[in-house]
DNA sequence: TACGTTTGATCGCAATCGAG
DNA sequence: CTCGATTGCGATCAAACGTA
């Protein structure tokens, strides 16, 4: 089989898949996310990403994007008989960024692909796929490195959460934000925070709501409504739980002194 | 990663309390 | 009496966990 090379933006809302055959995406224009079975990072214009045949990957393009893609079958003339040697940039998924001169090849390459890319015979997108790759290889070397375990960010975790508050947040939700299955993402997060996805969201739902209680006379129905609690008595319950004391003791008690329990809420369960 | 099981939080309702 | 809030309880279901 030969080399595809296309030209496509990634949607914006999360897919994963796998595939028989290896990838390499390279970002043209925008922001996209990859998730490679636990090795995650960010693709911009100029730099891309090594997805290995079979690898579960996860992915989501941001805003108006375009990457250039380039399907690898284990079998294509660019990864066989003289060029065998690059078939070891697809040990390990990995990311990289262009130099100078590969900027200058990826130039090449679009102009070539320009016009009518249906044109480009099978031949033409083997011959610029492996001098590609060669260049490449050249550059990462046959051994990457360990993949090492991105960091999640919490930072924009908060923000999709305190963007939901008032509604229901799914750990499949937050694992989307983080381009990540399900399962992945729940022993990930614990092991960053130290709580369950659920908890964690509990946890800003009440901080949220002990900001609502401090800041003026709304009823409590309503801040258990605006800060995702199906019920009044969800809120108080939970409240009671975390705090030691029912939100309206809470409020009671303001401004002189908060509940002495206030700073346990890493207990809340 | 998928799947089955267990656990425990939430829901929804009703009863009750307390302040005005 | 009314209204807002608390508490209790059973049913339900999502999250967590264990295993393959």
């Amino acid at each position: 089989m030969s080399s595809i090379i296309r030209q496509i933006p990634l949607d914006t809302a999360t897919q994963h898949h796998a595939h028989d055959f290896h990838q390499i995406v390279i970002g043209l224009q925008g922001r996209a996310e990859f998730e490679i079975e636990g090795l995650g990072g960010a693709i911009s214009a100029f730099s891309g990403c090594i997805v290995p045949a079979n690898h579960v990957h996860y992915y989501v393009g941001q805003g108006e994007n375009r990457q250039l893609i380039l399907d690898l079958p284990a079998d294509a003339p660019s990864l066989t008989g003289y060029h065998h040697e690059l078939s070891r940039l697809f040990d390990a998924p990995r990311f990289f960024a262009l130099d100078q001169p590969l900027k200058h090849y990826l130039d090449f390459l679009l102009l070539e692909q320009s016009g009518c890319p249906e044109d480009m015979s099978a031949a033409q997108s083997d011959r610029l796929a492996a001098t590609f790759l060669g260049c490449l290889h050249a550059r990462l070397g046959g051994t990457p490195p360990q993949p090492r375990v991105r960091q999640l960010d919490l930072a924009k975790l908060d923000h999709f959460i305190d963007r939901h508050l008032a509604n229901p947040i799914a750990v499949a939700d937050l694992a989307a934000q983080a381009c990540l299955s399900e399962a992945h993402f729940r022993s990930r997060f614990r092991e960053q925070t130290g709580l369950s996805p659920w908890q964690y969201v509990r946890r800003r739902r009440l901080e949220a709501a002990c900001r609502l209680l401090e800041e003026g006379r709304m009823p409590l129905s309503q801040i258990a409504l605006n800060t995702g609690f199906a019920h009044q008595s969800a809120l108080s319950h939970a409240f009671r739980s975390a705090y030691g004391c029912p939100p309206s003791q809470f409020r009671r008690s303001l401004p002189d002194r908060p509940p002495a329990s206030l700073n346990r809420l890493d207990h809340a369960t």
